[in-house]
DNA sequence: TTAATTTGTAACAAAATTGTAACATTTAAG
DNA sequence: CTTAAATGTTACAATTTTGTTACAAATTAA
């Protein structure tokens, strides 16, 4: 991962967690904890993405965000918006104003980073670089191919969901409705148990003869890597 | 080859050459005739690259440079002056100035575009590629063909569009909606099935016979050269 | 203009994927 | 050991996705 992020956040916390978290991650990154400060500084700093608070003790987030739709030099810049709870019915009116993205804190920094590389590799593909990988399986969510070693593992659109979820957060154990939520698109209905089967087929196809077992069951809980 | 050049130069004659030039190798180019009405476009235009002639009715080339180095969101833009003999002994003033490259009228159009290329190729790689090659294949931007090996294929104008894409980033999966908002004029509607039957006459064409296929159907993602 | 090429879509064929049921096996508790 | 619950396994029909072909409309070349 690699590419720049402008932070313009009022509250010293969150500045510090997120920028902390996205530095191990790769990026360079840089903060304001107002707006005004913030427009200046953005210009110096030439990010790739700005993630925007939507309360600032001077400017608001979308006061910010028209600005540097007008300024020509940021006119692509990605912008992601961060709310406060309550906000929420404010929602259409900031993405009017040209917000890529949004994320009602409190967020996980996970949530924050899968919105950070979605948005990214719509604007600037180059900035991410995005290989899941765990023990010596490596899956490639551009090429959208998974290898087990330099073995090619081919797998079917939900095996391969099934596989990117569990390596986001690897060893964690999921219960079946997580899974469900996650991978599954929204307001479908399945049987849990039709994940079971799944689990399955994701098992047949990644565990190579000669390869230790990759997905644990967890009874009565659910499965993880492991 | 692609990227965006913009010229300052008073002489019409030779923005004309060197217009008419540069766009026939597939870069886009704008111009002004004084500095002043320069600086004021190159904010609007956005290139990758600036001509520059050394003396100008308003402002001196140098002095431009220099405008230009102050200003962020062009500190990085790669500038070539364009000198008359007899102003050889100043060169080095120039360079200091952060002048990239040199050329002294009378020049020939290829020195100009080798230059260009140099220059273009530290810069902004992507912007330099006159052909794109991806395993046997080999495709031509500027002469418009396409050769697997050494033997020609001829592709319809959708077709080309569709195979240069792919060409870009080759091995990465677009979506049919990626694959429609690239490769066709913006605004249009037609049916994410009809990529299908393009992508069906592109392989028709690239697939020889005694060859391996090179476009990858994703199942529910979409498609990638492989 | 006419002829040739290119393009988008519909319609059908083929292939891959999916969910579920039914049965088998394992696990944990008593 | 027996039993019940949870999970593994398999087969299969239904659905979804993609491939293929044909054709009329649109565009371009002659």
């Amino acid at each position: 991962m690699n590419g720049k992020i402008f932070i313009i956040e009022d509250e010293p916390s969150i500045i510090q967690l997120v920028q902390h978290n996205l530095e191990k991650n790769g990026f360079i990154v840089s903060s304001s904890l107002n707006g005004n400060d913030g427009l200046k500084e953005l210009k110096k700093f030439q990010p790739d993405l700005l993630l925007l608070d939507w309360m600032l003790p001077d400017l608001s987030g979308i006061e910010i965000c028209k600005n540097i739709r007008k300024d020509n030099s940021f006119k692509n810049l990605p912008v992601i918006m961060l709310t406060a709870k309550g906000e929420e019915e404010d929602k259409i009116k900031g993405l009017d104003s040209g917000v890529d993205d949004y994320l009602t804190k409190p967020f996980s920094f996970n949530e924050l980073m899968a919105r950070i590389k979605a948005v990214l590799r719509r604007s600037n593909p180059n900035t991410v670089s995005d290989n899941l990988k765990f023990d010596d399986l490596m899956l490639d969510r551009i090429e959208k191919r998974v290898f087990r070693d330099d073995q090619e593992i081919k797998l079917g659109p939900t095996e391969f969901r099934l596989l990117e979820f569990f390596l986001i957060n690897p060893k964690r154990v999921y219960s079946r409705d997580q899974i469900l939520e996650s991978v599954w698109p929204n307001n479908i209905n399945i049987e849990s148990r039709t994940i079971d089967v799944h689990i399955r087929r994701l098992r047949q196809s990644v565990n190579l003869k000669n390869k230790k077992e990759l997905i644990r069951t967890v009874r009565s809980s659910g499965y993880s890597l492991i």
